[in-house]
DNA sequence: TATATTTGTTTGCATAACATACAATCAAAG
DNA sequence: CTTTGATTGTATGTTATGCAAACAAATATA
């Protein structure tokens, strides 16, 4: 194990004793510290409109999707139900959403979105194409969609 | 029930009212997605060593620079200096590495892992060794460089 | 009918990001 | 030197999320 070197010096890819390469050679790393610095830069552009991602995909899907039932939600942002509740917890409490019980299944709550999250739904929309743009900037659109498809990869 | 579908949850989306397209089409969102299938996978691997991500990562950066400072940790790791001291602490707790008053600069803290540390980061590696092939079992080699590449442009 | 499954709900716990305030230390300016 | 400001670590509290476990209501199935 190579140590005690310069810190900010490149470890030269030379030890085959089975060993894992550097830190910036594993995948996942790179994933999440991508996934941060979108994390922080979406945080940023929606301070003003307080919502979180998980807040704004419930939010497009259930207007996608009126009458969407938790369950479906959960499964289609890969959410558990006591997550999903949660989240749906505080977007009625800001009378985004409401819960109107299924019609032909008594356990679904439908989902539907009340006028404030309509609208909402709309100014988030635009700061999502602003927080798109940020980070398309770094792309050309054959890129982008290279990465759309490797990272459908990953979570499909 | 496919009946269920078609009456209740899920609703073709026809509304293209010229403003951005279908949430499939944002790439933070499959950034988001690919992260979450990521972490999911890796907490299952890390059942047993009972370690995240942010807990590996320190333990190998430590190894990697010893007497690193936690500001130099929390940059390298995109962190503020309070989630890193939540994450020292904890690994602390277990014993896994230490802090030692820097001998240059009596405001830093020089970190060092403990023999526990030592143990546990050398079957982290082993394990995210399965991790990284769970990962790149969908991608050929040169699809892993070109996404490690554009990860980077991100989060750089 | 009796049993199993699905769906939602509640509770509790853990991780983590972030903000704020504070103390100790170091650096720089006078 | 002293004063001032910046850096580093620490403590505290809030919020969001994820997951597990237990429960109730409704539905599906044997």
């Amino acid at each position: 194990m190579v140590k005690d070197r310069f810190a900010d010096a490149i470890a030269p890819a030379e030890h085959d004793d089975g060993d894992i390469g550097a830190i910036k050679d594993i995948l996942g790393f790179h994933i999440r510290l991508a996934h941060g610095a979108c994390l922080r830069h979406f945080t940023e552009t929606f301070t003003d409109l307080d919502l979180t991602q998980k807040q704004v995909s419930v939010l497009w899907l259930v207007d996608d999707h009126p009458g969407i039932a938790q369950t479906d939600l959960a499964q289609r942002l890969r959410m558990d139900r006591a997550t999903t509740m949660a989240i749906i917890n505080r977007l009625q409490a800001k009378h985004y959403l409401r819960r109107m019980r299924s019609d032909h299944d008594g356990r679904k709550q439908a989902l539907h979105l009340d006028p404030a999250g309509v609208d909402v739904l709309a100014k988030a929309k635009t700061a999502i194409r602003e927080h798109e743009a940020w980070l398309k900037a770094r792309f050309s659109d054959k890129e982008v969609k290279l990465l759309l498809d490797l990272l459908a990869r990953i979570h499909e």
